[in-house]
DNA sequence: GGCACCGGCCAC
DNA sequence: AAACGTGGCCGGTGCC
């Protein structure tokens, strides 16, 4: 690569200069560097902006450019194209710092995990990415270098270099991104970088003593069972102990087996499904169960969820990974907010402020809809479009009795069906979770898609396009490609399940992204905040007098998000405006 | 002490 | 690989 002009601006004026030439510009390099991650705990440094033959970089200690504004300007303007690697971390630290928000996003990170569709083991940090796109090597030692004191020649030639590479890269990706018929799905993603940024600024609410409290119970039960389960498993072996208690540990599944072993309890392995079988023989088993529980709920959900809150917000302040899931669902971690129990005791501690209301709004069975819309089966669109309870609705189909006259048992065999189907539930797995024989649930699955034929027909394509072309799509154009070994038979039958349930939950995925940018504006004015998202449900927090506001647009904005790819049956939205994190 | 992996289990 | 999909977190275990 040649030598690129690169300006050094740590004077008004120089500034002044160099935004002259932003304003004109279609598309910008931009990255930072900063003292930390932390935005709320750490400071921008340099922020470093690339057009094609120039480079600038500002020394924000020197000079506070983000006042200035047709920087300002620039960064906010949708126009103005910005490419960033990981857009989210600058997003944060510019809305943060400067009540900046960038629009107009190119996001290199997220264009290289679409392209990848979800391939596993490809990295996609800016190195590998440049790597891959561009055969140029990129030296990432000075990212984690100081950049809080006097600045090298060597990490103002890095900090240049990053933006600088942007343009290239994402010439590069766009193009890939055409070819695959992917830009428009990348647009989605872009636009939601934004909205996912001030997700994680706003952060969620949480009751620390709350939280203490009910992890002192659940201790104490902890102790109890500890010592219970400890006696029940050494009486195996009184006779042996000449030391009193054998030190068993009692969350190592090694040494659980052997123990139980020599009470003549044989088991393969000790998770729950294996031992809850043989729990009504053996009190020791039941024991053990009871252990499990609270020991989970000690660890995972114990006083170490505290270490997460921010103590200059008092709140928690997750990672969403917006391609977090091959299908392109979000994950998210530290804490993972997406898996908090769904029990009272826990969800009631995520509390909002004195005066503020959180707005609960989750998709009613978005993935059942989602495949009936697919798959276009007329029984399936019925029952959805009639408003009748769905399982009641399956089970009245395939038994063929009165929809009044479905038992409980009915209900719930063929909800385990419509929920365990598109996911490739075979009849063992089917037995085992209802409680019958594999010759009856066998007969139960004949008949749910002897109901729902064109379910059966859409689940069997989207099977064998995993297996033929190696790649499906979802509703937005996203890819999902799928690497197995065609000689290993359970690869093959993984990958047939994979291929049923990946264009369904990704599709679940394109919509509730669509629902985060679509509410990002409408909400703003409301003050109010998008503080989680889990999968289908949306989390905000207001101030309690636009709380019913708030109420209305998300219903209005998640069922048009919704509408852009699902049409043929209604989408339905539950909401609930409430103090804590319950319904 | 850090890392990778596993068994186990929470969410949707 | 539970013959049901996607994740992340925990403690135990073994390795360097």
């Amino acid at each position: 690569m040649t030598r690129t002009k690169c300006t050094l601006v740590d004077t008004p004026a120089s500034l002044d200069e160099a935004c002259r030439e932003f304003v004109a510009a279609p598309v910008i390099g931009v990255d930072t560097e900063t003292t930390g991650f932390d935005p709320y705990r750490s400071r921008i440094r340099l922020l470093q902006l690339a057009v094609p033959d120039h480079n600038v970089v500002i020394d924000l200690f020197k000079v506070p450019a983000l006042d200035h504004p047709e920087l300002r300007q620039v960064l906010s303007s949708a126009n103005r194209i910005k490419v960033l690697h990981n857009a989210k971390f600058d997003l944060k630290m510019l809305l943060h710092h400067g009540g900046i928000e960038v629009r107009g996003v190119f996001d290199t990170l997220l264009a290289s995990k679409l392209i990848a569709a979800g391939a596993p083991d490809i990295s996609h940090g800016l190195a590998a990415v440049s790597e891959r796109y561009l055969g140029e090597e990129v030296d990432k030692t000075a990212q984690s270098s100081d950049w809080s004191g006097q600045l090298t020649s060597e990490q103002l030639e890095y900090a240049a270099k990053d933006a600088e590479l942007m343009l290239p890269l994402k010439r590069e990706l766009e193009a890939k991104l055409y070819d695959l018929q992917m830009h428009e799905v990348a647009g989605l993603e872009f636009e939601c970088v934004l909205p996912i940024a001030a997700m994680e600024l706003a952060g969620m609410a949480i009751d620390r003593d709350c939280w203490l409290k009910q992890a002192q119970v659940v201790q104490q039960a902890h102790d109890i069972l500890s010592v219970e389960l400890k006696k029940a498993l050494a009486e195996g072996i009184e006779q042996l102990s000449l030391f009193g208690d054998p030190d068993i540990n009692l969350d190592s599944p090694a040494q659980i087996i052997e123990a139980l072993g020599r009470m003549g309890i044989n088991v393969e392995g000790t998770r729950s499904w294996q031992l809850q079988p043989i729990a009504r023989d053996f009190p020791v088993v039941h024991k053990l169960l009871e252990y499990r529980t609270v020991q989970k709920a000690l660890s995972s959900y114990g006083p170490s969820m505290l270490n997460h809150i921010s103590p200059v917000t008092g709140r928690l302040h997750p990672d969403f990974r917006q391609i977090g899931a091959s299908g392109g669902r979000m994950s998210c971690s530290d804490p993972n907010l997406q898996q908090i129990p769904n029990t009272p005791e826990y969800r009631t501690c995520f509390r909002a402020p004195a005066g503020r209301k959180l707005v609960i709004a989750d998709y009613s069975q978005i993935e059942l809809r989602i495949l009936a819309d697919w798959s276009q089966d007329a029984a399936l669109v019925k029952a959805l479009v009639s408003g009748e309870d769905l399982h009641c609705a399956t089970a009245s189909q395939m038994l063929g009795v009165r929809i009044d006259e479905v038992s409980k048992e009915q209900r719930a065999a063929a909800k385990q069906l419509n929920y365990g189907l598109m996911y490739g539930l075979g009849p063992q797995g089917l037995a085992a979770r209802i409680e019958c024989s594999i010759e009856e649930a066998e007969d139960l699955i004949r008949k749910y898609f002897g109901a729902y034929k064109g379910v059966a027909e859409w689940l069997r394509e989207a099977a064998d396009r995993a297996i033929q072309d190696r790649v499906s799509r979802t509703r937005s154009g996203r890819m999902v490609s799928f690497t197995f070994d065609p000689a290993d038979r359970a690869q093959v039958a993984a990958m047939e399940r994979f291929g049923k349930n990946a264009p369904i939950q990704g599709s679940s995925a394109d919509i509730i992204k669509r629902a985060l940018a679509r509410l990002y504006e409408p909400l703003k004015p409301l003050s109010a905040r998008v503080v989680n998202c889990v999968h289908d449900e949306i989390v905000v927090e207001v101030v309690e007098e636009n709380a019913e506001a708030s109420k209305q647009i998300m219903e209005r904005e998640m069922i048009l998000a919704a509408r852009e790819f699902i049409r043929s049956v209604p989408m339905t939205v539950d909401v609930a405006i409430s103090d804590a994190w319950l319904k």
